[in-house]
DNA sequence: ATCCGCATGTAAGTGGTTACATGATTCG
DNA sequence: CGAATCATGTAACCACTTACATGCGGAT
């Protein structure tokens, strides 16, 4: 369901064609939002059946014609009311804490281990996260802001992230029952 | 995958029928994973037919029978292996991230709104967590220090989602561009 | 020569959700 | 008397992933 309105949205900014949306994709939403192209073009797909998008074919000479799609009135109207709509209360898997959990039947260093795996993952996280290009704070739209605020929000989650696998990691150091 | 080998991590403690191990998972790895009875039926279906666990049928008068379920050897092995195999990186969605990417379209009253719902759904969250009962701090079993550190876990990125909703709303509280 | 980028899609499978079906016992 | 609990499952559907298929043009 998100994916679909992640695409009006996007629609919204600029037209564009399945195979473009998939790489703006990766670099904008990229770091909450993941997909690949067969989705895409499904979705696009089912946008256009729904009147929510239309498709222009753009020729081209040399190289395969683009499919741009632009939003129709009513996948303007689509996306307002998805952005107004309840927030339906998000049940986030998590396959590391799975592990973690029953994580006592491996050997001590093995536990260890595992959390520095999952510590050099958040490193990894938070450094893309901040190499992210940003607008200079202070005087922005408010989409530029809204935008900034969705990179601030996995950089808070993969410090705490960070933060508690260094926690785990200094009592397990210590361990001794 | 990972409910396959939650249910076999649970069945490793206590063998179980489908409907205990329901209410086992909502109790003990809720905070990190849910799913339904028909789900946690089929995956047992499919650990038979691997032969990581066995079925027993227990008769009871008045109450359906119970068919309750126990790891095989080879069941215990494919856990194991499992919690020591390698992490793969973890790529969550986030459905509300995406709200607030497009949430220039809605008027700045509305944005506020929408920033207060989620700061309150990561306050229930944290109430949610902090009530679960946890044994006393100090000479824990490695086991009950692990389960305890996944419920710190959520502890610890509901605060980080709390800090951030209510930073934004600071900061569009005072907004005039 | 070989791979990468451009550009489109189909097919098959997995993991998860929702709805349906059944039927006895116990609690308010 | 109705609702909840015990206990099992099937069927259909949706979102997402992986693999396959095609073919031109430009860079290494």
């Amino acid at each position: 369901m998100t994916l679909r309105f992640a695409i009006l949205g996007l629609l919204s900014i600029t037209p564009m064609s399945g195979y473009e949306l998939k790489k703006v994709v990766d670099s904008s939403v990229g770091h909450f939002w993941s997909t690949d192209r067969s989705q895409i073009y499904r979705t696009l797909a089912g946008l256009v059946e729904d009147g929510l998008a239309e498709r222009e074919t753009v020729v081209q000479e040399g190289r395969p014609n683009r499919q741009v799609h632009h939003l129709t009135a009513r996948g303007a109207e689509a996306l307002d009311a998805w952005l107004a709509s309840p927030l339906d209360p998000e049940v986030s898997r998590k396959p590391f804490l799975a592990r973690a959990f029953f994580a006592d039947r491996l050997t001590p260093a093995e536990v260890v281990h595992l959390f520095e795996r999952r510590r050099d993952e958040a490193v990894r996280t938070l450094e893309a996260l901040e190499a992210i290009e940003v607008p200079t704070r202070g005087d922005l739209e408010l989409g530029e802001f809204l935008r900034l605020a969705t990179r601030d929000n996995g950089i808070a989650h993969a410090r705490a992230e960070l933060a508690w696998a260094d926690q785990v990691l200094d009592q397990l150091r210590v361990w001794k029952p």
